[in-house]
DNA sequence: CGTACGTTTGATCTTTCTCAATAATGGTGG
DNA sequence: CCACCATTATTGAGAAAGATCAAACGTACG
């Protein structure tokens, strides 16, 4: 192969290699895609409500956040994202989006046009097939969030976040050691677990007094990696991931 | 074409048609797919957490619902199907299934066999498309239940739930007056929005006492249709509804 | 070094849950 | 058709989780 300094959409072949098996052609496809580098500023918007969506960013560098609002203003964030996800496959097939893609600190993402990704998608059943698993894979983590939000009390929702970003980072290779930076203020920690911004600070702490987890700033170390996972009520099938079904080895 | 005594897959050509338009040729390869009926009493399983998915069924008659258990066995359900929906294409392409479907009354389904069906997805660009954003609608719907659990009070959420069902049923056809069984118990009502039975109570008799709604039984009849959707925060965008974007008329 | 933003704390209030009992309903077998 | 049983709906009283309000404290960065 033509000797190219790292295709930043390597990146999402690994994303997709991590839910299902591409062939060199598949992944040469993907590789071929045509795109602009952007750079982005915490709190830009990649895709905003109402918009139709004619490209689809990959993030690169960076946190992001999917979030919709009420008609009171009340904000629900409904997932968050890490380097090497796709943002707005969530929309690409739709005529305008029904929610906000925004970011949760700067980064970098790649921007793939909307024609030419559709075409490979319908056209080539191995990288539609990976798609598609990519984009159920992101339903059944709404779905998850959907019953933590619904049915868990506090203390588990928020331990669960916490898990989830903590195997999903291990997973991407991102948190060589169990111990992470959480992007996001304590208030978008509430807006992500349908709580206030109090009420985190307070279970957090709890958390901590527990001797459950560390914290210095947004740095989270999991003491035992098991005891939050039972707190959080935290089980990785919904998460669907190939490797490791276990606990990321680095965190037990 | 050759005179068939209506094919049940019709009912699912007619929803795949309303988010995208199909050819002749799209339809006739959804006709021709392989299916078996198969009866269904209320609660039974169409798929179980942990199944591996190895068909899809669509619902022709009676109503489904999605949920999952939490460790400790609450139940939050993430979605509600009307006939005419699939109910299980957000696993087809997993390997198992991360939570249950079920139904709420006795009803009837179509069993199409995974492998002719994938095939057909993946191989048939406007099919796949079609199927594609089915599926990016129904994630976007558990979007919005995560905002509607997680940032609106009892009485939006319950409302908002009920628009819900009145716009899709009718979307459908399956509600031409403005007036629909909801085929739930309150406990099941309570499920879907992360409350309790007893307050689900509380709060239908309060919409009820402020001539929102009427109630007989399960039959529930909006008196406004508008003033529900203000009180629900209810938007159907979300729903990506190819035809009616506004209330259904005859809601209105 | 000051300002804006994020975190922490305390006091109080509200929504929703819990528990427990009673009343309807619907379906079933005789 | 009726009596009976299981489910579902309704009510009340009290408890609790989490929200709200308001203020003080840190900290990062321009």
């Amino acid at each position: 192969m033509d000797r190219v300094e790292q295709n930043p959409l390597e990146s999402l072949v690994r994303k997709l290699e991590t839910h299902h098996a591409l062939t060199k052609e598949d992944r040469n496809a993907v590789l071929g895609l045509p795109y602009k580098l952007r750079r982005l500023e915490a709190q830009g918007y990649t895709l905003r409500e109402g918009d139709r969506p004619d490209k689809c960013a990959v993030l690169l560098q960076g946190f992001a956040f999917r979030h919709k609002l009420t008609g009171e203003g009340a904000r629900q964030i409904m997932a968050i994202h890490i380097p090497g996800d796709a943002l707005d496959f969530q929309n690409m097939f739709l005529k305008e989006s029904d929610h906000n893609v925004q970011m949760l600190t700067r980064g970098l993402v790649a921007e793939i046009p909307r024609q030419p990704l559709e075409e490979l998608v319908l056209g080539n059943a191995n990288v539609g097939r990976a798609i598609m698993v990519f984009t159920l894979v992101e339903a059944s983590i709404f779905r998850e969030w959907t019953l933590n939000i619904g049915r868990r009390d506090s203390r588990s929702r928020i331990a669960h976040l916490l898990c989830e970003f903590a195997y999903r980072l291990t997973a991407q290779g991102l948190s060589p050691d169990g111990v992470y930076e959480l992007p996001m203020t304590q208030e978008q920690l509430a807006d992500a677990t349908g709580l206030t911004s109090v009420h985190v600070n307070r279970v957090l702490q709890g958390l901590q007094r527990e001797g459950l987890i560390e914290r210095d700033r947004r740095m989270v170390r999991f003491v035992s990696w098991d005891r939050m996972r039972d707190v959080g009520d935290f089980n990785a099938r919904y998460l669907h991931t190939r490797e490791f079904r276990a606990p990321p080895p680095s965190l037990t």
